[in-house]
DNA sequence: ATAGATAAGTTGCAATTGCAACAGACAATT
DNA sequence: AATTGTCTGTTGCAATTGCAACTTATCTAT
């Protein structure tokens, strides 16, 4: 087990941990609030505490895709982006949110005094981005619908428990993170149960 | 201009300043050396100094994918990794390597004394690993080849200079690299020659 | 220098995937 | 309770993409 993983943990106080160390401001968003932008110049890093939200890429041809979604404890913010990124880029609230916000600066040179925690801390939040995104990119590296939705369901999938999983997106939503489209992957999950390979109906999935 | 971006840039004595915090041991691999193995419990860090390696993931069917790349400059390690990943991952030496190795606790814990320095470069150095996954998600995101080709292209070109490109992978591992087929892809190299978006001849490139 | 391996480039054909356009279910709001 | 909007689920058809199978070019090592 790799001990550095945070992808599925949400420990207590994380949030209030931050705002602490950071000086963070607690900030309360409603359904398709811009949470935050990244055409601009701030590097501003945001922490959830509740809800749910989307990073949304839009291409020159004005193609929208969910390029990551954040739940409690997961981290967002320009610091995360390439230098000149080459397409438009905001969070936005899909439902009601509340979260942290403050600046990269003050994440990172702050709390001399108890700075093996701060360290820690801010490697795993920081890390946990990472991961999310090689999550993602292995996703998205498979070649057919079928083995981006088992591999995303396998992620999703805790070991220990049974082989249930809820999806936090919506099927439309989910379709658009793992980049296909919407229909086709409506007609491969129902071949996939035809199959036998999962039993599903809308967002909760039994993996067999 | 955010300036914690570090995608292009490669410090000089970085390296060097990465092995004295951390004790580091450098390490040199022939071309198709397995570098690091993801398939372990231990946790490792792995800096390039010279050459190229790509990090291979492979999926229950045995098929293949290059799901990052890494030069002079970049991180990499099983830290970045989500628990349970579903595939199998291993970084493999494309051309003779040279590279820093160091444990995550290593690298995480010392230095007390310059701590700040190290701090910096840290978050750096692993913040610079989210980004090259951000670009990467951004890439596969694209549903056509002819977007994703774009899109890999102008992160690849230096805003300042021409617009002309050298890529660093050749076009096989390119077309693994943005997850498409080979021979679709140069057709759509052709088609975007054809239709003067680019002018290319094999790894060099002029956006048009 | 030559052979062997690796990579670039091409094309026909098949198959998956995307697109469009629905109907029906469900949720939210007045 | 009725209306509006969002989401699920479905299908025919078209188009992109993947696969297979080549040839030619380039690199590598003996």
């Amino acid at each position: 087990m790799n001990k550095y993983s945070v992808l599925n943990e949400n420990p207590f106080g994380r949030q209030k941990d931050f705002a602490k160390m950071t000086g963070a401001e607690r900030q309360t968003y409603k359904k398709n609030d811009i949470i935050m932008q990244f055409d601009d110049k701030r590097s501003d890093i945001g922490l959830m505490e509740t809800g749910l939200s989307y990073l949304v890429g839009i291409n020159a041809a004005g193609e929208k895709n969910i390029l990551d979604y954040y739940e409690s404890g997961n981290i967002f913010g320009n610091a995360f982006f390439p230098h000149k990124p080459v397409n438009l880029y905001y969070v936005i609230a899909k439902t009601k949110c509340t979260l942290y916000k403050c600046t990269y600066d003050n994440m990172i040179n702050c709390c001399r005094d108890d700075y093996i925690e701060h360290t820690k801390m801010m490697n795993e939040l920081i890390i946990s981005s990472a991961q999310r995104k090689q999550m993602h990119v292995d996703i998205l590296s498979q070649r057919t619908i079928r083995n981006k939705l088992l591999t995303y369901f396998r992620y999703i999938a805790k070991d220990s428990e049974e082989q249930q999983i809820h999806i936090p997106l919506n099927l439309s939503d989910l379709a658009d993170y793992i980049s296909v489209d919407r229909s086709a992957m409506m007609r491969e999950i129902k071949n996939m149960n035809k199959d036998g390979i999962i039993v599903s109906k809308g967002q909760i999935i039994t993996l067999k």
